[in-house]
DNA sequence: CCCATTTGTTAAAAATAATTAAAAAACATA
DNA sequence: TATGTTTTTTAATTATTTTTAACAAATGGG
């Protein structure tokens, strides 16, 4: 049973004092950082259950945050604090995905509450290890050694970014990788030059495993690739 | 594509008929319920998706309403609304597996809001998976490959839009798609421009199955299409 | 039956992606 | 640190997919 982790992202050291130390007693694994910038780094240097997220912050608000976010992953729950309560930003807030919207003052046991409603609906992190190998076809790939092998036993190193964006695809057998988030996860940022870099690095993937056609690097226009194993 | 179905319980009559006409509009499917007992009745005799709940209700209140319900559903989503707002009054609410606690007066767009942030965690309630094949006249469909396959074993490819629209078409063969679903879900706005361009990807779909006469796409004027398949 | 609105069709424009090669950067090692 | 090697990025070109536009046809309410 591992614990809830939960990412709080809060420049008022007060309450994200209180929180951390009230959170902590209820068993949830808490994180705090003290800006946006720090917060988008912590998120995607670790993974998260939940996210509690200060509007109003010094560098990086909360809303630019959740923006950043939701390229990389449009499913984890996250929860605003805000001290405003105007209308239009409860909207935008849940127009970027939110779970739940708190004006301050609000009271913790609610915070826990809310918490806890939200996590009873998300299916839990079934957090399995990657395995050693990936079988992909009459493909064998071994991602810690950056290894690939085909059929006839022919064998492939790959390099760093051609792995993690292979390893990116295995993950995610049969299913969407968007571009924003394999670009955010393997470069950094979606910037333009990245994505013509990644868009080199899908053709060299392709070349390597054109000897199976039971495997295939599908595109998804306007959203990105799947990697698709047929039987 | 099924309508979200939602039970209101609601009191008053002015904010009930708000909602309902609100929430209608907004496709939603509603029934109004004018007591905790009309609602626990309506409750019982049919199924609903998600549960708005006012707490103060003559007869049978939101709280006494929900016990009942979490009796024989541990799962629903509920909504409470409130015009009280006191703090063990939410916590109660929580307790009793409250997914929201909304305090009058609100927003109705917040409502909406909070409403689809729920559902968007709530799994499908037609979550079957879907077929591999859809079989379409003497065509054969392969929606995760993109693959469509007439009689002669011609095979064409298909691009995301035409096989986003065409799997749609083949989850709901022989029943009316609507235009602004179909927009929404596959473009994601239902704007003039947008839906231009459905109508050439209706087309090019018409263009590929055009070998079978059993096959066809019927337009209903003002409201979407059809695929036919006859037998 | 008219006329405004919606839908059908086709072609062109715009946006996005694929491919290849060359330049630049990073890395290894003597 | 200079040198060769590998990896990554940039650039240029081509191909594909999607959107826009323009006009024709069909539909249905008044």
């Amino acid at each position: 049973m591992n614990k809830i982790k939960i990412l709080i992202v809060e420049d008022d050291p007060n309450l994200g004092k209180i929180l951390l130390e009230y959170l902590e007693a209820k068993n949830f694994e808490i994180s705090l950082a003290v800006d946006g910038e720090d917060g988008l780094d912590k998120f995607l240097n670790d993974s998260w259950d939940i996210l509690l997220l200060d509007v109003m912050m010094p560098k990086k608000d909360g809303f630019s945050l959740a923006r950043d976010i939701r390229k990389v992953d449009q499913n984890i729950p996250i929860i605003f604090l805000t001290a405003k309560s105007q209308k239009d930003n409860v909207i935008k807030a849940f127009k970027l995905g939110a779970d739940d919207y708190l004006t301050k003052p609000f009271s913790i046991e609610e915070l826990l509450a809310r918490i806890e409603a939200i996590m009873k609906r998300v299916p839990e992190k079934d957090s399995k290890e990657l395995p050693e190998e990936f079988s992909l076809g009459s493909y064998s790939y071994l991602h810690n050694q950056n290894l690939l092998i085909d059929k006839d036993n022919n064998k492939y190193s790959l390099t760093t970014k051609e792995n993690e964006l292979l390893k990116l695809f295995c993950i995610n057998v049969n299913n969407k990788v968007e571009r924003n988030a394999a670009l955010i996860k393997i470069w950094g940022d979606d910037s333009y030059y990245n994505a013509r870099s990644m868009d080199v690095y899908i053709a060299k993937l392709r070349k390597y495993l054109k000897s199976d056609s039971k495997i295939e690097i599908k595109t998804i226009h306007g959203h990105g690739f799947k990697l698709l194993i047929l039987d």
